[in-house]
DNA sequence: ATGATAACTAACCGGATGGTTACTTATTGG
DNA sequence: CCAATAAGTAACCATCCGGTTAGTTATCAT
């Protein structure tokens, strides 16, 4: 029979130590970067012993790796928040707000990609580029089929749009702290949030709805 | 008299070994930023010693901070193209665009900033912002005018805006390494440069122009 | 020429750091 | 209860790294 694992006072809980750790891996890599962080900080943080960190992860990089990941999985391909049933201006509405929301409530998922960027992915590596594939393949095909129904410029160039939109919402989260002195505002406060996503809205649609289609909002 | 600078076999030249750190310098921290550089490193890329890096520039946070200030110097406030006889969306042309080439002249200043901003400037601290305000005063004053007469809609967020703008600039080149694995085309070909740019200035400008000006481009 | 000095080199230092070894202790199946 | 084993600890190790010391050589005013 298993043990009781869910004994509050088992003092010896293998999973639970591995969950101390990559938090506070996460925690610190977020925080310092890759080179930055020291694994004996980690193991101090995670209230727990190096060797542990060694026994569980094998080594400092598998453990950065093995955070990249997790952060990684949790991001749900937008693709499942389309709706068929709706139209190409709603279904963008919808993934665009998602992501702006998803960035907004993951800043760690936001540092750690970009520390992997000014690495240029040296130890993410692919997996990078597949996230932001798939992060971006339902943008792409609401565009199209925007396109087709007239609802979007016939003219429009997807991929640079695509980009287009995304710069738009991660630029904001990751210069956060460069707009709160410029502006001495707190960003964290959900109006600001609304605003913003409303202001980037609004752009993007000026820029990609065709110029005869609807004219309300 | 000044001893004969010039000498190309001098052996002892103090500008000179300076300048060979300094590029060596900003060569390893721009790659590999402050944590990830070592002093070594930059001793023996400079073909010196590291000794004389601690002579002339104290440590190497010093160090870092001359490179990122050289680097910091050398943006000239866009404010200097306004041309005041020329219409506001003349001006935004003008300074968007110079913005654009600027930051693809200068991927060393780039990544500097990135850098800078993951570290949350704890380094560079007020100067990374107030290089960011004096580059956007004037996007600020050109957006100012359009509105006021009447070139851009009214009802514009003047600082959005600019962040708005600055981010599609910025982004395209700060992920330059995911679109060109997206795309699988060569970004830095001057062909795709340009196509970015007229992308980003459509975009730009169907977001601002007031709906009822100048429907020619 | 030569002494003073600025430019440079190499060897060194102590603490930090990633990684390991030897050892202790809680947990558990039998 | 007890041997087996999984979980955890602490001390240790080799190397790295930022920073320094002591000593060497090119340059130049006199």
């Amino acid at each position: 029979m298993a043990p009781f694992h869910n004994s509050p006072k088992n003092k010896r809980d293998a999973e639970a130590t591995q969950t101390r750790i990559l938090r506070a891996a996460e925690e610190l890599f977020v925080r310092h970067g890759f080179d930055g962080t020291r694994i004996d900080a980690i193991a101090e943080a995670a209230r727990s012993n190096k060797r542990m960190i060694y026994v569980y992860f094998g080594n400092k990089e598998q453990l950065y790796l093995e955070v990249l990941k997790r952060n990684f999985e949790k991001v749900i391909p937008l693709a499942r928040l389309v709706d068929p049933a709706q139209t190409p201006t709603e279904q963008a509405t919808t993934v665009i707000s998602h992501y702006f929301r998803y960035l907004s409530d993951n800043p760690a998922f936001l540092r750690l990609l970009g520390w992997e960027s000014l690495r240029e992915g040296r130890l993410a590596g692919k997996a990078l580029v597949d996230v932001a594939a798939a992060e971006f393949e339902a943008l792409h095909g609401i565009l199209q089929r925007g396109i087709e129904q007239g609802e979007f410029r016939p003219d429009l160039d997807i991929p640079k749009t695509v980009m287009s939109i995304t710069a738009l919402c991660f630029s904001f989260f990751n210069r956060r702290f460069l707009w709160a002195t410029l502006w001495g505002q707190d960003l964290t406060r959900p109006e600001t949030l609304n605003d913003v996503l409303a202001h980037t809205l609004d752009l993007v649609f000026r820029g990609i709805r065709s110029p005869c289609s609807s004219p309300k909002a």
